[in-house]
DNA sequence: CGGCTGACGACCT
DNA sequence: GAGGTCGCCAGCC
C-alpha cells in the first residue's frame, strides 16, 4: 500500500496521486464536522498546498463523489467556497445542515472552530 | 515540453 | 469586518 491513512505520517506522501491521498483524507472526517483544504493540506504535511486540495475536490468524479463527504470541508474563513459560477455551493449547504451544522445563507458555518476537525492534533499545543 | 488555471490562504489596505 | 493582491504548484491542455 502506497499510502495508509491511518498511519500518515509527518513524511511527504506526495507522489503520483497528490488527489488521491486528498481524498482518502477527506474521508477521515467525521459526520458533523469540518476541515479546511487548509488543514487537509498540513495533515499531508504541505502547508502550502491547500489550493491543490481545492483542485483534488474540484475533479471529483460525480460517482466517486458520493462516497466522499467533500461537502466537510470549506476554507479557512469558515465558509463555503465560492465555484466557477461565483457562489457558494447550495448543495454543501444543504449537506452540512443535514448533518447539523447551521450554515447561514450567505454560506458562512456558524461556530466553524467548534466544528472544525483536525487530523492527529495531539501535539500537546497550548493556545496562548 | 511550456503555459495556464484554480473548491486556497496569508497579508495588506 | 470586507475587499484586493500575490505566491503556491499538481494537473491539464
Amino acid at each position: 500500500m502506497p499510502y495508509d491513512p491511518t498511519r500518515h505520517g509527518p513524511h511527504r506522501v506526495v507522489g503520483p496521486g497528490f488527489h488521491a491521498q486528498v481524498h482518502r483524507l477527506v474521508q477521515r472526517i467525521p459526520r458533523g464536522r469540518v476541515a479546511s483544504y487548509g488543514d487537509i493540506a498540513e495533515a499531508l504535511g504541505l502547508r502550502s498546498a491547500a489550493r491543490r486540495v481545492g483542485q483534488a475536490l474540484a475533479a471529483l468524479p460525480a460517482g466517486r463523489a458520493q462516497a466522499i463527504p467533500w461537502h466537510r470541508v470549506v476554507n479557512a474563513a469558515g465558509r463555503i467556497s465560492v465555484r466557477a459560477d461565483g457562489e457558494p455551493s447550495p448543495e454543501q449547504a444543504r449537506l452540512l445542515r443535514e448533518e447539523g451544522i447551521e450554515v447561514d445563507d450567505t454560506g458562512r458555518v456558524l461556530d466553524f472552530s467548534r466544528h472544525r476537525h483536525r487530523h492527529r492534533s495531539d501535539r500537546g499545543q497550548t493556545p496562548s
